[in-house]
RNA sequence: GCGCCCAUAGCUCAACUGGAUAGAGCAUCGCCCUUCUAAGGCGAGGGUUGCAGGUUCGAGUCCUGCUGGGCGUGCCA
């Protein structure tokens, strides 16, 4: 309809122009935006309004001009000039009603489009270390990146989504040393854990994994570990020159065995979160480890051709990275002193190597702590001469979780965390998803837990459920009483529909298609979110209001067929927030 | 100190990228189940969009300066 009115205002400008009213090279964008009062019609421009300068005429006799030249429409039953110059379009009911043989022949590809070209876009989201489980943190990211993606893929981009595995580095040194010391531990080793080790449980489960399988393969006395190494935090010592030592001792005490414990603990952890998404409803085409970066050389060759660019100078032992000549606050280490390559070394290569694979676009979720890295990245981007701008890193900012009206508190550091696996549980993988989703990705968030789990009409995600189950049961019953929904004979009747309550739902139905398109070059899920409450609170209306099961057979399909297009689109809408439309509730 | 993000009803949040009288949910107060699921519907109250200027036909939205919060500012990842 939208598109209708377009061409009909792209004509009227066309004839303004020949009629010597408007210069030639005018072009005006032309905007359709819904009405939010019924008053205004359905549809309205703001064209003239935008003509003034043009034209030279105030906005209400540009607007009578433009009325003067439009094109004759059925489904245009009338246009009016409103407030300071604005087109109202009234829409023919008829017309109203052609959206839900759209809906019902395309079914689940109705609200496809095609911003995205067929471009090919790489969507990297969640991203979190493999040194424990995933928190609630992580779970917003997880179910923002799903949406963002299928979004994308809905509206015409080529989609691939990739998990930026960090499995190389200090980090998993740590990892193999806190494992180690835990199995110490469980072989009866006399030990303190270090203060700067990973300190959850978890750890506890993979060393009695370790135990299991390899018996006491990787054993060593408590005395010949701890020989003449530094103190320990608690002992007045530094916690990072401890783990250091510990690290050194270990690689130096199981040579080989070290690795295997190290790939233990990995895997072990890649598992659990491969499990734990999946189960949220979220999985990857490729989970992307940056060992294998490093192992083939690609680091070493992005290093490389930063330095051909002369953009690698050395200072104190260590190569730093011009990050500063294209906008960053200072240059960067890519080589520490020590010969260690540092994180975002292996950033520049990884995101070189994204677009090797000839992505046109780049799209990367992150924590908002993560925001001062940007700048960096792109620089990198830029020095290697790929377009910057290819790169669109999408901020979520952090969710607080409340429980009986408190914040609770959490710190990674001492395994103080609510893990993503016990929201799941908590609350469920749909309500889970949806509190996520239905909220901005950069505005704060508040996530209350005692909210997302009550089974109540106070919960959102069951008001729009209940609309889906809702048709389900109705249609359902039609057909107990032998009156199985009889699509042709509905669509042929839908002049039958002439409630409120059934134009507004066509209506709604004709926003499913722009809601998708506006949600998706926007990176905004949340719209999505919106909709769909609205989509439910008119079928709940149109509930209320009508009854469907009605003995007349034309009215009765007529309205079948209507509340069964609402049931599809409810279903595409929900299908790209990953949560479920359930059959009954 | 500097940089980025945010501030909208009592609470949690929207507002179609600059449009008409700023909207929902929750909470509060009225109504509606012998009729397809009341996890529902209809209605009422509730606002100087943090503050002060500016840009223009028009600003919650854009620009500047404040106030208040979050984050960042490592040869950590």
């Amino acid at each position: 309809m939208k598109s209708i009115i377009e061409q009909c205002l792209h004509q009227a400008v066309e004839q303004l122009k020949q009629d010597e009213l408007l210069a030639d090279s005018a072009s005006p964008r032309i905007h359709i935006e819904n009405t939010k009062d019924k008053a205004h019609g359905d549809l309205a421009s703001n064209l003239a309004m935008m003509l003034t300068k043009a034209v030279g005429q105030p906005p209400r006799d540009v607007a009578q001009m433009i009325i003067d030249r439009l094109p004759v429409r059925a489904e245009i039953a009338k246009v009016e000039i409103a407030g300071p110059g604005f087109l109202n379009f009234f829409m023919a009911d008829e017309a109203k009603f052609d959206i839900v043989t759209e809906v019902l022949t395309q079914k689940e590809a109705f609200g496809r489009c095609q911003v995205g070209q067929g471009r090919r876009v790489l969507v990297e989201f969640v991203s979190a270390n493999p040194t424990g489980p995933l928190h609630v943190g992580h779970g917003r990211g997880a179910a923002y990146g799903a949406s963002v993606a299928s979004l994308l893929a809905t509206a015409g981009f080529k989609v691939q989504k990739e998990y930026y595995v960090n499995d190389a580095g200090r980090q998993m040194d740590i990892l193999a040393a806190s494992t180690w010391v835990r199995y110490l531990q469980r072989c009866g080793e006399s030990i303190a854990f270090p203060a700067n080790g990973y300190q959850g449980d978890y750890i506890y489960d993979i060393a009695d994994a370790l135990v299991e399988s390899h018996g006491e393969a990787f054993r060593h006395s408590a005395e010949t570990v701890l020989a003449s190494l530094p103190a320990d935090e608690p002992d007045g010592g530094d916690k990072e020159t401890y783990i250091d030592a510990l690290i050194e001792r270990a690689k130096t005490l199981l040579e080989n065995g070290y690795e295997a414990v190290l790939k233990a603990a990995l895997d072990a952890i890649l598992q659990d979160i491969q499990e734990d998404l999946a189960e949220f409803g979220v999985t990857f085409d490729e989970w992307f480890s940056e060992r294998s970066l490093m192992d083939s050389g690609l680091v070493d060759a992005a290093i490389e051709k930063l330095q051909q660019a002369g953009k690698i100078y050395e200072q104190n032992g260590a190569l730093w990275f011009r990050s500063s000549d294209y906008g960053d606050e200072k240059d960067r280490v890519v080589v520490r002193d020590n010969g260690l390559k540092t994180y975002f070394a292996s950033d520049i290569a990884y995101h070189f190597n994204k677009l090797e694979r000839e992505f046109d676009v780049l799209i990367d979720v992150w924590g908002a702590d993560h925001h001062g890295y940007v700048p960096r990245v792109k620089a990198a981007m830029a020095a290697l001469e790929t377009d910057p701008d290819a790169l669109q890193v999408l901020l979520v900012q952090f969710a607080s979780l409340w429980r009986g009206g408190e914040k609770l508190a959490m710190s990674t550091r001492s395994g103080q965390f609510v893990t993503l696996r016990q929201l799941r549980h908590d609350v469920g993988t749909d309500a889970a998803r949806f509190f996520y989703v239905q909220r901005k990705s950069e505005q704060h968030m508040d996530f209350d837990l005692d909210l997302a789990k009550s089974q109540s009409n106070e919960n959102p995600i069951y008001y729009i459920q209940y609309a889906h189950a809702r048709i389900c049961q109705v249609l359902n019953q039609a057909a107990d009483k032998g009156w199985a929904l009889d699509i042709e004979a509905g669509l042929a009747n839908m002049d039958q529909l002439e409630a409120d309550a059934e134009k507004d739902l066509a209506i709604l139905l004709a926003k499913y298609p722009e809601t998708i398109a506006r949600a998706a070059s926007a990176y905004e899920p949340h719209q999505i979110a919106y909709y769909l409450k609205d989509l439910a609170q008119g079928l709940h209306t149109y509930y209320n209001a009508c009854q469907f099961v009605v003995d007349d057979a034309s009215l009765r399909n007529a309205r079948l067929t209507l509340v069964s297009a609402v049931r599809q689109v409810l279903q595409n809408g929900l299908a790209i927030l990953g949560v479920a439309a359930p059959e009954r509730m």
